[in-house]
This record gives structure tokens, sequence and C-alpha cells, in this order.
DNA sequence: GCGCTTTCAGTAAGCGCTTTCAGGGTGCTA
DNA sequence: TAGCACCCTGAAAGCGCTTACTGAAAGCGC
């Protein structure tokens, strides 16, 4: 019914509740006593409480993880990489989807707060919202002066932190070049929500390097909506409806380009015969896509897992470390030269 | 510098730790003194020690959930579930991922019963391995002695406790139906480990409804691999190379399903021309492949719902509760009537 | 106005563990 | 053989919080 404790250990060990905790910990005890003690707890299927050991010192193992949706193929794949290294750190790892609700995003950094986790890694754009930057500021200064450590992914605005960032900005600029480069000048775009820090780097990078090359970008040419699969449908389905001329489509994400290809399809219109479509992210589902994507392929999973070590290792530095990881444009056959 | 406790808010608010506890857990306190403890407690950004918190007695609000692999879209779309009813319950869920290594898993559990989650979710298909089964037990034994909750999604011989079931077996077998119905006769199987549960129960539903048919399914034409997109790509191709002669290919998941048209369009086979292929579960992706996945859908997001409900719900009768969720064949164009 | 119940703040006892500190063997040196 | 270091073990002090339990003040009926 209640709890084995390590007090029952020890009593059942014929030790101390001193040597009991240093025999579990490892710690020097006669090989004996070690054995006993270990006997013990086996025998009584002892497992510590964790929040005991938490409360009396010990360093916790857990640390705390939020994403906008763990659904999303992204969010997926870094997390991946994260729970990589966690587990290769005997690390526990608490996964929050906040659903992309900015105020779930900071009740959970709240919750993590509580937990004591010795680290929190916020995946995913950060919103633009004065307000919403206040109120985690607010959550994660005590945090860090704790002692906590915070690492992000792909948000750069918020707090002196440690970041990992993809370089959004330049990988659509050298995208832009290679669309540009098979011939294309009429473009579209599917964006995001524009709070998201990441739709105004990638939408800006692409859309100057348009400029640079003389080629402008109609803005009724950009249809914003969510960073989802239905979100690319809606867009796509939006510019078609406006009567798109572009003879190539720029999705934001990958997901929304899978959602773009479905409503295509079902006007009819073929990938790329009727129009080249390409994305950002490369996750790992659109190279099944028929026709495979073209995309800016990103180390996702390094993502995660360069975070995750950002916040494991000690920042001796004064400043906040900034991991900077580069796309490749790959093409494939979704996009074809202008005839 | 250290954490802000509730003693500081305590003094602060100059009233007593006791006090200062019942305000901010909402119990009758002056509306005076009450006012002032969160004041003081927000001037401080206090958070309460969950730790010391769970250790006095308090009832804890992260659950804890086990899956094979985040980074898998059934994995994904049944965790989306599971948090979707976390947050409406305001928990927290901590997710670990065991990348499929059984040992990992019970380490986890392992890990979970010292954080003392008042649940465990166990996501996906256990293992048939005596020694695998009886260390999870012992694990589990005492954590529902102590009265933890588990539930599990798919997974029936392990424990006897709370289980979400896909049919699987009826499933399977609904799907050689339809697929007889369409004139095959000659099928070919990728299979997953054959100690997972789920690849039993799959396998023997298709299999035997093929021989209530009289339909023979040659032991040649069954690929056994990993439960990964790449796994389907190599059973594809051994199948390839072994010289396949199915009209029909049945890829015991929608992921290798995937695989398995990747490994068909490299040897230049178009389904479902040359070969008709279909899958299971109705992950999100296979809609949006070409050609769409025939496949068997289940409601992943409500697999992980009603585990999360079944272990947020005291189980007031003696026995364990089973939920069971069918699935639907769904014909998409992946499957062709043969000529 | 007296003695009762009721309300509510404060005191203090843990929850289960780690760790400092003290004490008692042991083995070594002189 | 006495003296000194060590090395281990055990006793005890918290870690930050919740929650009986205690006690004082206030409200009530007669």
């Amino acid at each position: 019914m209640s709890h084995v404790t390590l007090e029952d250990v020890a009593r059942a060990a014929e030790v101390s509740l001193a040597t009991a905790s240093r025999a579990l910990n490892g710690r020097r005890v006669t090989p004996h006593l070690h054995d006993r003690v270990l006997a013990a707890a086996a025998r009584l299927a002892y497992t510590p409480n964790a929040h005991a050991r938490a409360l009396a010192g010990a360093s916790r193992r857990s640390v705390g993880v939020v994403c906008h949706d763990v659904t999303d193929p992204y969010f997926a794949a870094v997390a991946g990489g994260v729970m990589r290294v966690a587990a290769d750190n005997d690390l526990l790892v608490m996964l929050a989807s906040t659903f992309r609700d900015p105020e779930r995003e900071i009740a959970y950094v709240s919750m993590l707060r509580a937990e004591r986790a010795p680290a929190i890694l916020l995946i995913g754009s950060g919103f633009e919202d004065p307000r919403w930057e206040r109120a985690m500021a607010a959550e994660l200064a005590p945090y860090l002066d704790g002692g906590g450590r915070v690492a992000v992914v792909s948000r750069h605005r918020t707090l002196k932190v440690d970041s990992v960032l993809p370089e959004n900005r330049s990988g659509a600029a050298e995208l832009a070049r290679a669309l540009l480069g098979l011939g294309h000048r009429r473009f579209a775009v599917l964006s995001g929500p524009p709070e998201l820090t990441t739709v105004a780097d990638r939408l800006g990078g692409f859309r100057d390097e348009l400029t640079a090359a003389g080629v402008a970008l109609d803005p009724g040419a950009v249809a914003e909506a969510a960073f989802t699969r239905d979100g690319g449908y809606r867009a796509m389905t939006e510019l078609l409806d406006r009567g798109l001329d572009a003879t190539c489509v720029f999705a934001c994400t990958d997901v929304m380009a899978v959602g773009a290809y479905a409503a295509l399809r079902d006007r009819g219109l073929s990938v790329p015969g009727d129009v080249s479509v390409a994305g950002f992210d490369d996750i790992p589902v659109v190279r099944d896509l028929a026709p495979p994507l073209t995309t800016v392929a990103l180390p996702l999973h390094r993502l995660g897992e360069e975070a995750m070590r950002l916040a494991l290792t000690e920042n001796t530095a004064r400043r906040r470390r900034v991991v900077r990881l580069p796309g490749a444009v790959v093409l494939r056959d979704s996009t074809a030269p202008v005839a």
C-alpha cells in the first residue's frame, strides 16, 4: 500500500539510513554492507522518491521541453534529437505541447520552473508580441537567476538565452536563387502567422533575394495561414481563387507544402507541370511525396541535439551562445525549369 | 541566487507559513491577508517547489507517457491525443521515447515511478519476451500497489492493466476481405518484428481471412523488418529481390507502406499499376501520398485520449477495463481492382 | 452578560532523502 | 606498545511545503 522508503531498506539491511543512502548512490561503503543494502532494496522493490531526493539537494534528472505541437513532423524531428541526447545522458524529458497557444506556453514554463527542472528548452518560433515577451521574460528571469538553464531553438528576440538558430534568412535566399535559376519569375508564397519570427525571416530572405534579382513579389501573391497542413491547403486554395498566375509557389514550411499539394490536386493542377512547389525544413516525409518536394533541408535532429547540448553544458562565456545551423537547398522533382 | 521560498513570501506578507500556504492554495483566509500574500508572491516571482509540495503530500500534476518513438507519426498522433486531455486537465506530460529498446522502456518506467507520477501510460505494442514481461511486471506491480495508475495502448498480454486496444485483428481481416473483393489473390506482406503483439494480430487477422477465402499466403511472401519507413523500404526491396509475384502488398503499418512506395518507385514500378499497396493506421500523411494510400483507419487521437481518460478515472470495477476501438477500411487509389 | 460554538491564524510535526559532523574502529609508524 | 591517521558508520539537521492541532477572538442564544 504505502511506498517502500529508504528507511525500510535500511532496516531490512540492518544499517543506518546514511549507509543505505550511500550504498545506493555508489559512495564508498564496505562491500559487505553495500551488497546487503542492494539486496534489500531489490527484495523490497525500492524506488527512491525523486521528490525527496530533489528536495534534499540531489541534482534533478528531468529536463523540460516545450514545443508547439508534437504532432507536427518538424517538432517531432527536433524533439527526436533532444530525446536522443537526453537518453544518452540518462535524463527524463518532460515534453509539453502548447497547441500554439502563447498562454499555455507560459503556463508550462511556470510548471517546469516549479518542477525545478535543471533545464528548459523552448522549441519553435516565438511570438512577436510585446505582452507575451514580457510575460515570458518575467517567468524566465527568476528561473535563470535560480541557476536554471534555458536554450531555445529558432527564436532570437526572446531574452538573452542560448539559442540554436536555423539560418532561415539565408536558406530562403538561397532557395530563391535556385528557383530563379530555374527560370521562374512569377512567384507566390504561402506564409505563416506574421507574429512568428520564422515567418519574417523566411519570407524576408526570399523576398529580398527576388528583389535583388529585379523580380517583384506581388503582395497579392502572398497568402497567410497557420503553419499546418490545413493552413497550407487553405492558403493555396485562396491563392488559386484569387487567380494565381505564378509559375512557382514557395511554402514557408514543408507541412504547408503538403497541404498545397492537396489543394493543387483537388483543382486538377499538376506539380510541377502546372506549377512548381518548394518548401522549407525537409521533414522526413517530403521525400516520399509525389513528386518529391524541393525544399531547404535543415538538420532537424541536430537542431534538437544542439539545443540539449547547450542546456547541458555550462555557459562560461558571459554572453549568450548561439549555434547557427545552415540549411541546404535540395532540388527535387516538385520544381521544374520554366519552359 | 537561491530560490524564493514560501517562507520568504510569508515574511514579506507578514503572515505565518501556514497562512501563506493556505492563501496560495485557495483555502479560506481573510480576504485582506489573502491579497497580501498573493501580492507578495507576485512581487517576489514566487513559484512553489513542486518537490516539496509532492513530498508534503499534495497531489502530483504530471503524468508519465512512454512511447517507442515520438518521431513516428503514429506515436505522434496518439501522443497528441494524450496531450490534449492532459492539457485540459492541467497536467504536465513527461514523455519518454524508448527508441524501441525494451531495456530503456523499463528504465523509464522506473524513473517515472521515482517521480511518483500519479499515472503512467505505455503507448505502443509490447514485447512478447518472457524476460521483459517479468521485468516490466516487477516494475509495475509495486507502482500499482502504491496507488499508481497505469493504462496501455495497444498491448494486451502485459499485466492486468486498463487498456485501449485498436482492433487489429478484425481490421486486418476486413482489409483482407476488401482486397479480395478487388480481385486480388496473390498477396505479399511487409511484417514487423515478430515479438510485437501488434504484428501477430495484424498478420494473423490478415492471413486467417485469406485462408478462410481459400487463398494461401506463401511464407516466402512475408518479409520482416522494423516498423519504420526504412524497414518498409528494406522489406519491400527484399520481396522484390526474391521475385515478387503478388498483385497486392499489405504493409503492417502505414509508415512501412511509405518505405514500400519508395522501394517500388526506385525499381520503376507503379502503384497501383504494377502492384497495389495497403497499409494500416491511417496516419495523417498517407492521404497526401501519391497515390493516396488504402489503409485501415484507426482513430489515433482517440487512442491517446481514451488511454489518458482511463488513467485519470478511478477503476471502480474489480477487473481491468478495456476500450476497444475498431478500425475502418479506407479504400484509396493505391489499390486497384485486378484486371 | 455568560458560556457556548465557530472561525481563522499560528505552531510544529513530519514527508523521504542527502549530507555534515562526530565518533569509533583499524592499520600504520615510531 | 603507544600514538596518529584514516576510513567508515551512524546520528541528526535540514530541503520547502502541507496539514493536523492549538489557541485566541469573535459571534450566538439565553
